[in-house]
DNA sequence: GGATGTGAACGACTTCACAGCG
DNA sequence: CGCTGTGAAGTCGTTCACATCC
């Protein structure tokens, strides 16, 4: 028999209640960087339609979406930018800090190490650590890389609480279930494979092969449409 | 108004017809890597509970998504391991090669050419492009670096066809018009922005900030639904 | 018995369309 | 009149359940 998690949620019922769809959260996202920039450019207040536009979303869309914030929208104005913004980072959960820690630091690591833009969003990061006893010691921005061996103690110390895969396939689900002890709540994972983990600790992954192939069959499929093969 | 692409296909009848959704084309991926894994091992043949419980997924739903391939299952038996990779490389249109060119060489574009296991998989980075004088001629990977001007000559010359966009966000938009112009059929785009492309260019965003934000939201999620604020 | 393929039920997400407010 | 909020309809994707076949 296959399981696939249920989603679960006996939830006690907090101020805001709804249940958001992934898709929704994602796109909150993409709402919150675009209207901070049209803050910076002076903008006061956003339609619907202006931030579909610029986004690719329906104005439908947009307004089904902003709903669940309440009922932020006036009618024949708009939204105003500030709240939304405010809003948004409340209900994302980013309107904090999150103390950060990547595991397996190689050019992937610091790509996300030299991103300004994490930061600015709420992210910090507090530790690195690697298996290659030739990198420990070694300073990545201002970050020293540890060995595997302190991570509980590191991360505890540190009060990190999200943690971001960046190794090899193969040593993926071992650092996982060590990020997992040493007290994560959430993974990000960037190894191609399936992780397992117990339901109490976030998942989500990015696999870069996955998304180079679907982007190669998108291109196979416009040829067969157009009579090349 | 706003606009979303309707996903266009007046197909003229390829043999094998059905559109795949989205999420089934990215779940081909997943079994074809698993597949290829496990025939390493010596399988001869997989059944849909075997595959589903390995990658998190209902039986029901791989035989579904198999079922888009053709009858390659036994009932009784499971399908064959060997024709359901060739069978799923040949619709995911990667039994071939992929020439690939990567703009804006930082750490990120670094990983990319360090991953062993996307040429393994049909990809081959062709060429480098940057705006960096000061990294032009320098070598990675046996690959030299090429200034944006020479972008539409190198890319005709070299036959590329996929195009990944590592710049910053400013740049993206700018850089996605040449490698249009330059004949690339298809983007894979790193950065933070939502571009704008003529509808025959494939367009795969990965987006890394919203997916570290949509963690930290499941994680503050998990948090509200267990008391703890 | 064990596993596939698939209609039908279900659920999730998106778009439509319009009442209602500023 | 412009723009929001939202029920209703529509579309898409997943799961169920079972007939079918080795």
């Amino acid at each position: 028999m296959s399981r696939a998690e249920p989603s679960r949620s006996h939830g006690n019922g907090s101020p805001t209640d709804t249940r958001l769809s992934r898709a929704t959260v994602q796109r909150f996202s993409l709402y919150l960087r675009h209207l901070q920039s049209l803050l910076r450019e002076g903008a006061q207040t956003v339609s619907s339609t202006q931030l579909g536009d610029a986004l690719g979303i329906t104005d439908a869309q947009v307004r089904k979406d902003l709903a669940y914030l309440g009922n932020l929208g006036q009618p024949g104005i708009g939204y105003p930018a500030r709240d939304l913004i405010a809003a948004l980072r409340q209900r994302l959960g980013i309107d904090r800090t999150w103390a950060t820690v990547i595991v397996g630091i190689g050019n992937l690591a610091r790509a996300l190490l030299h991103h300004r833009g994490f930061e600015q969003q709420g992210f910090r990061f507090v530790a690195l650590f690697d298996a290659d006893p030739a990198k420990i010691g070694q300073k990545v921005n201002h970050l020293e890389i540890s060995p595997m061996d302190k991570m509980a103690q590191i991360v505890a110390r540190r009060g990190a609480e999200l943690g971001v895969v960046a190794v090899p396939a193969e040593a993926a689900q071992k650092v996982s279930d060590a990020l997992v002890n040493a007290g994560i709540r959430g993974i990000l994972n960037f190894a191609p494979t399936v992780l397992r983990l117990p339901p109490s600790v976030a998942l989500v992954s990015v696999d870069l092969a996955v998304q180079l192939e679907q982007l190669a069959f998108l291109v196979h499929l416009n040829r067969e449409d157009h009579g090349e093969p």
